[in-house]
DNA sequence: ATGGTGGAAGGTCCA
């Protein structure tokens, strides 16, 4: 029965639900979640195509768009969703963080700063804007109650040293200094939340999520990182199918891809 | 050391 069945929550940075509302399109026939979030929208509310949403299955729809072309985040679900109060995490005040609750799960879906070039926050108010926003995740996060609730998103920092193409390389590089994976980890682990995906494989694993459009022949060079998550509390995690976890790396390819590729997870119906 | 690509806006920013 269809209430038995697992709730299947997908996160993926597509770079346009515009441009690429096809592409979900396609995801949907071949993998049927029941739930996904989206990152970089980049539209505002009334220009999302709910139409080509409703078609695919996916009827309702939480949307948190931004005027400008940048950021915007909106979840998309089978399901009746209720739209909860997202926690002030963006002093930017970007639309980055929206949360929901469906088939009695909270799913929070997160667009991280990615923080500019230079990692310095004296000199570089990207940089110093997503160490603050790192920070009040960890703060925000604390203090909630015990609802099953699941974090996704793209986080814009790959905190393993497996979670990059070459950890001695990238310590300079944004999105796996220090200060952020040290930051990112610490704040996970003061709100409780448990990464799926390392709690799944061992940290000799290479796990990525996004490769850069500018190399040449991304999957050859395959110089990925992991910055797109699943996080669960304590009470998600009981509730997670750990054999389920996927990163599609088909949809890094094929027709006009999204730089990330979607990440999915089943979980039991609470 | 640099520039490479992509999207959207609009004559440039963000990633």
């Amino acid at each position: 029965m269809a209430s038995k069945s697992p709730l299947k929550i997908v996160s993926w940075n597509i770079n346009s639900v515009r441009l690429r509302a096809p592409n979900v399109e396609r995801f949907m026939a071949e993998h049927n979640p029941d739930v996904i979030c989206l990152q970089e929208i980049k539209c505002q509310n009334a220009e999302f195509p709910e139409k080509a949403f409703k078609q695919m299955g996916l009827p309702y729809l939480a949307v948190n768009g931004q005027r400008g072309g940048h950021h915007g985040v909106a979840i998309a679900s089978r399901e009746p969703l209720e739209i909860l109060e997202a926690p002030d995490l963006c002093r930017e005040e970007h639309a980055r963080v929206q949360a929901v609750k469906v088939a009695g799960v909270e799913v929070h879906n997160i667009y991280l700063p990615a923080g500019g070039d230079t990692p310095d926050p004296d000199a570089n108010e990207k940089f110093a804007h997503k160490l603050d926003f790192v920070q009040r995740l960890g703060n925000e996060y604390s203090s909630l109650d015990g609802t099953p609730r699941v974090l996704v998103g793209d986080l814009n920092i790959a905190p393993h040293p497996s979670d990059v193409w070459s950890h001695k390389q990238l310590l300079k590089i944004v999105s796996h200094t220090p200060v952020e994976t040290e930051g990112l980890e610490g704040a996970r682990e003061a709100a409780g939340f448990t990464d799926l995906a390392r709690h799944i494989h061992e940290d000799d694993q290479r796990l990525y999520s996004w490769w850069s459009y500018r190399a040449r022949d991304w999957a050859a060079s395959n110089k990925g990182r992991r910055l797109d998550h699943i996080w669960t509390n304590d009470e998600a995690t009981g509730l997670t199918n750990m054999d389920s976890y996927r990163v599609h790396l088909a949809y890094r390819g094929g027709w006009k891809p999204s730089d990330h590729a979607p990440i999915s997870i089943e979980l039991a119906r609470p």
